[in-house]
DNA sequence: CACGAGACCTGTTCGC
DNA sequence: TGCGAACAGGTCTCGT
């Protein structure tokens, strides 16, 4: 599931630790508030944790270096910061960095040591007798690297969506000299680095444009339009904790908040048309056809 | 350079 | 109810 927003969420639940919560507690869920997910124990930063041992459940998961060099490097290394960079959860260490990527699905978080591991569980770190840091990835596409150069990994991603240094002008730029449809685009990491096939969506959908339009194509006013979109969307799910349908992410509740992604035949919640399902690039895309107009069928200017 | 297809995987939902 | 098909938030590689 993870995109930017999600991504940031575990970052940040990884910072913070998390609040212990129940969902029994005070007569169940608030009216109006956000919904909340199931029983979960209070959990402590990872911040300053000295990683003691590793266990490697699913050997692919990790791409560098080979197992016996990774267990013997890890081991003794202090966390000292953890960070996003695109969906990359970066976790550096004393001399390394641990860098994560949860490609479909899964989670990344402290747990008790005596708590029992999921199936799914790919790679523990353990910190010290009482705590673990446990990367859980049912699809097994998940990737764990430990480098002293992340920049060998990160290397070619595209800018960050919500950086200061991400101007209006700077993506209008960028558009202006790709000659390709703007949802493959969109999702390109080498592009921009964050967006995913819910967030590309919604961005267009806000922006009204065309999940087929071609890039280069697009009009000044759509690409400052986008440029908005973009943040605006990111941002937003931020604050929701993301669009988690699954447990692991601290509750993420933007699903309710999603204009086209995954509502096709329901109305548009701009104008009520219902939203179309179409194939671009192999990925489902969601659009209101009435909103976001064809690039064919060009308006008079 | 741009694009489509296939691969990598498991779990859940849909349709008959 | 049961069972196979379709589908899922991502990315890589190959062939055209």
């Amino acid at each position: 599931m993870p995109e930017l927003p999600e991504v940031e969420t575990v970052c940040r639940n990884l910072r913070e630790g998390l609040p212990s919560r129940s969902s029994r507690a005070k007569g169940g869920r608030r009216p109006g508030g956000r919904p909340q997910a199931g029983r979960r124990a209070a959990c402590p930063s990872l911040l300053g944790r000295r990683i003691t041992g590793s266990r490697l459940l699913w050997p692919p998961t990790l791409v560098t270096p080979a197992p016996a060099r990774f267990r013997a490097r890890v081991r003794g290394q202090r966390v000292r910061e953890v960070t996003r960079r695109g969906k990359f959860i970066l976790v550096r260490l004393t001399t390394d960095t641990l860098l994560f990527h949860l490609r479909m699905g899964g989670a990344l978080q402290l747990e008790p040591r005596a708590a029992p591991l999921s199936p799914h569980c790919r790679l523990v770190l353990e910190l010290g007798t009482r705590w673990q840091l446990v990367f859980c990835n049912p699809r097994k596409f998940g990737r764990v690297w430990l480098t002293a150069d992340p920049g060998s990994v990160l290397g070619e991603l595209g800018p960050e969506p919500l950086a200061d240094a991400f101007s209006v002008e700077h993506l209008s730029a960028l558009l202006a000299e790709r000659h390709r449809r703007i949802k493959p685009l969109l999702l390109d990491q080498r592009f921009l680095a964050g967006l995913g096939n819910i967030y590309a969506d919604e961005a267009l959908h806000r922006a009204r444009i065309h999940p087929l339009s071609l890039a280069s194509d697009l009009p000044l006013p759509r690409r400052r339009a986008l440029w908005g979109s973009i943040r605006k969307v990111l941002r937003e799910a931020i604050r929701y904790n993301g669009t988690s349908f699954d447990e692991g992410y601290g509750g993420g509740a933007y699903f309710t908040r999603l204009r086209v992604y995954q509502r096709t035949g329901r109305p548009c919640r701009r104008c009520g048309t219902p939203i179309e399902r179409i194939l671009v690039g192999q990925r489902s895309t969601h659009f209101c056809p009435a909103c976001q107009a064809r690039p064919g069928a060009r308006a008079r200017s």
